[in-house]
DNA sequence: GTCTATAGTCGGATAGAC
DNA sequence: GTCTATCCGACTATAGAC
């Protein structure tokens, strides 16, 4: 990953940290440096000194949010596959173990002050930049493969067939929408920001809507 | 919709088809003026001539894509609402009428050519502009009341409850991931572009899906 | 390592000939 | 209505003092 290794690492890090804000919120293009050095209370020449460039930046700024997000979800996609590897779970632990990756998403992207990563990730999704790779690679391939799994033997279908990939993706998306187009899911529902209730809701639609599809 | 109103509808037109393109393509900030000009086959000094800038550009290519979205889908919503008149629907009826709506947004959002549309369409989601009041009140809006109307009688709750707002969304989202996250689902099947089979599959799930949700 | 100053480029918009 | 030429502002990146 390029970046030239200037001691200070704090001006570095403020650097990331103002780039995920400002390209979450404008996107690349939109994006000015200048904003991110004011953002970020340096000097506009150390985006250059520290980065090498703007899209460089974005590149660390990518990896930054990877490892958070990676971060966040391991614990728990970790625990999945070792249950995973027994081949006899029963349909209800599948089924849980699934509502239980669901939920959690839903409540590290939708509780709030995340949005911003949302963004950075989305804007990914539907322009892939050189930057794609470093999501798709390090994030949807390992956390969707195990959706794919849970929901192959669910369906009772082959694993990393087609059918399972697209299943998967279907499921994910019950999910996945409300990121995708929180601001019309808002203004649908009258308000500014997601309350607990809806997130509440929310996950227990999910389990049901789970439960009533695979539940057997 | 401001735009001056030059004689020449040709030119006009192929500012906005051009823009059509190229905005979807790389987002309002990326797009540049001489892009769309010279896409279009017109001179540059075009765009402030008859839309007076070209964020103003911007807004008539997004009137242009709800008109485009609502005739494609105004026939069947206008069924659908028809139908609706009838307050002793058959569960099956219901069904069969929501999977209607779900396999036409497959057809249209994910045949290859509309791509373009899509991106448009998604930007304004997840960045609202000026424009996404466009979308939100003559598209969104009519379109999504009535899936929540079915949706709500399904589930056995009242319409337009928060609840029916979000089990909605949640429907809907089954299929509107595969257009958000475009690349990735096809990264992740290995192809460039969906075949013919991809989508009869993904309309067999989506049908199996909401039939299992709520087919009683 | 951090700063100021500035080079060099490219963007949107305008002026005015035809 | 369409063109060329150009203005002017904003951008990224660099040079070089400190």
């Amino acid at each position: 990953m390029g970046g030239r290794k200037g001691r200070d690492v704090a001006t570095r890090d403020k650097l990331i940290s103002a780039g995920m804000e400002v390209f979450g919120e404008y996107g690349f293009d939109g994006a000015t440096t200048r904003m991110i050095a004011s953002r970020a209370g340096v000097n506009l020449a150390a985006i250059p000194y520290y980065f090498g460039s703007k899209k460089e930046l974005y590149n660390a700024v990518a990896g930054r949010i990877v490892q958070y997000a990676q971060e966040a979800v391991k614990p728990l996609l970790d625990h999945v596959n070792r249950e995973l590897a027994d081949k006899n779970l029963s349909r209800r632990k599948l089924c849980d173990l699934l509502v239980e990756i669901l939920s959690l998403y839903v409540d590290l992207g939708l509780s709030g002050d995340v949005r911003i990563v949302d963004l950075f990730i989305l804007r990914e999704q539907i322009r892939p930049s050189g930057a794609f790779s470093i999501f798709y690679d390090r994030m949807s391939k390992y956390e969707h493969s195990t959706c794919t799994e849970l929901v192959a033997r669910l369906a009772g279908i082959p694993a990393e067939s087609d059918e399972a990939i697209i299943r998967a993706h279907s499921v994910l998306g019950q999910v996945a929408v409300f990121f995708a187009i929180r601001e019309t899911v808002l203004r649908r529902l009258g308000r500014k920001e997601f309350t607990e209730k809806d997130l509440t809701e929310l996950k227990r639609i999910i389990r049901e809507s789970i439960q009533t599809q695979f539940g057997k």
